[in-house]
RNA sequence: UCCACCGUAGCUCAGUGGUAGAGCAAUCGGCUGUUAACCGAUUGGUCGUAGGUUCGAAUCCUACCGGUGGAGCCA
């Protein structure tokens, strides 16, 4: 019978044969334990001398590090097992032999893991991360279908920034020049204007020489876009959206969780709603705190978020930023026009800035105004323009971290090992 | 772009002016419950590159290249 590793626990006391890769191994004279993966799991086989031919005994003994087999045996339940089953071997097929794998079971360095991620995706850690990320994937898409949203896919080829401000990669779009997305958003909002409820999901490209923890050249984010929504509407949104992603990992990934050593206790306290404070008391608080480098009207640096988020053990929304320090398209508070209806939401534990939201501006004339603002006089955002001129509606969207969140939840120090094959300054191998 | 630190065996590192080292990996041998298994042996080097100081440089100096962490910017 062929099977998995996820599902050998339906097999106990019968024979299967597995396709799996050799991890790991030990030997003795007479017995010898096989690490075995097959992408669904990790399983260990064991080899009792008297139990099979000599050949397989050798077999076993020699068999090198990630080479492919076929391997059969009898399932057993075991408490000395971790994972409570263990294959009694009796009989190994090499299907292909690999020579001097070059991970070996020892630590290795930040370089060498990098120049080797298509292998390194193999060890046990990092399938635990990419596990975790698609379940974050998976439960993303449960969230959004569940509670009446579209999927609308908006381009990556553009012919025009989204804020400008960002350094974008140029390419070429047979005799214009393109852009690389950096932001699905101004497109969500035409989708919102069609659909109602929306949500994104892809790639995005930003030509930062930014070299930190927090940063990827390319990366995937979650944009949702509400019609008829508020601001304070779109924050309940992502504290459930973020509370039910947290939950399902919990409820879906705990090998994982276990293989990452991640405290569980402070994601279980991850529920909505979650703490605000507003741009005013966080610059107080953090004075308070003894930062005496932010004034009121300057942005917040990665220490401070972190400060900040450590007054709570929640996610937080600093909601209410000043209007110049953000975007052109942010609705600005009818009640102080000097701030806009904005939050971003920071992690605990110092993993930053997950989501980005705000209520849009609805208003035309406000709309050109910004424009003048932003000198943003060509012909390539018009289309946005017009939205606000055909039934114009109250509306606010956000934008979610992939990579950020994974981290987070996953309890990794460096988004780096959130993706498959990360693009950082400086890398695009393999 | 700026700041700090680091480049020595396939990998992780020690060696701070006087003969190039260890652990792991690999190879050979031993071991019946291993969890990065363990024990013994063998193999393995243009000390990032170029120049300089010195009787003598992995070690001190300069430049360059590469990496890591951070800042700014952002998700």
């Amino acid at each position: 019978m062929k099977t998995t590793i996820d599902q050998v626990a339906k097999y106990v006391g019968e024979e299967v044969t597995i396709g799996a890769w050799l991890a790991n191994k030990r030997s003795s004279g007479k017995i010898a334990f096989l690490q075995l993966r097959d992408g669904t799991g990790f399983f260990q086989g064991v080899v009792v001398k008297a139990a099979v031919s000599e050949e397989v005994f050798q077999l076993a003994k020699s068999v090198t590090q990630e080479s492919s087999l076929y391997v059969t045996g009898t399932v057993a339940e075991d408490t000395r097992s971790p994972f409570g089953y263990e294959l009694q071997v009796t009989n190994i097929e090499v299907i292909h032999e690999a020579i001097d794998y070059p991970i070996t079971p020892k630590e290795h360095g930040t370089e060498f893991l990098m120049d080797h991620r298509h292998l390194w995706l193999r060890s046990k850690k990092q399938h635990a991360i990419m596990k975790i990320r698609n379940e974050i994937i998976r439960s993303t898409y449960e969230f959004f279908n569940e509670n009446g949203y579209t999927k609308i896919d908006p381009p990556i080829l553009t012919g025009s920034s989204a804020e400008g401000t960002t350094e974008l990669f140029h390419t070429q779009y047979f005799d214009e020049e393109a852009y690389l997305s950096q932001s699905g958003q101004l497109y969500m909002e035409a989708a919102a204007m069609a659909f109602g409820k929306v949500f994104s999901f892809g790639p995005t490209f930003r030509a930062e020489k930014s070299k930190t923890r927090r940063h990827l050249i390319e990366f995937w984010m979650i944009e949702p876009e509400m019609a008829f929504m508020d601001h304070e509407e779109s924050l309940q949104v992502q504290e459930q959206y973020v509370s039910h992603v947290v939950q399902s990992v919990l409820k879906n990934c705990k090998l994982e969780l276990n293989t990452l050593e991640r405290d569980v206790e402070k994601l279980e306290k991850i529920q909505a709603p979650f703490p605000r404070i507003s741009y005013d008391d966080a610059v107080t608080l953090l004075k308070e705190q003894g930062f005496d480098d932010i004034e009121w009207g300057e942005d917040f640096g990665a220490p401070h978020e972190t400060a900040i988020a450590e007054s709570f053990d929640k996610p937080v929304f600093i909601t209410n930023y000043p209007a110049e320090i953000k975007a052109f398209y942010m609705k600005p508070d009818p009640n102080r026009p000097e701030v806009v209806l904005c939050a971003d939401l920071i992690a605990p534990e110092g993993y930053g800035e997950v989501i980005g939201g705000s209520q849009r501006i609805d208003d035309l004339a406000l709309m050109e105004q910004r424009y003048q603002e932003h000198n943003l006089t060509g012909e390539a955002y018009q289309w946005y323009l017009e939205l606000r001129k055909y039934g114009s509606v109250p509306h606010s969207g956000f934008g979610l971290g992939l990579e950020r969140t994974v981290a987070w939840i996953a309890g990794v120090d460096h988004v780096r090992e959130t993706i498959p094959f990360p693009r950082l300054l400086n890398r695009l191998y393999p």
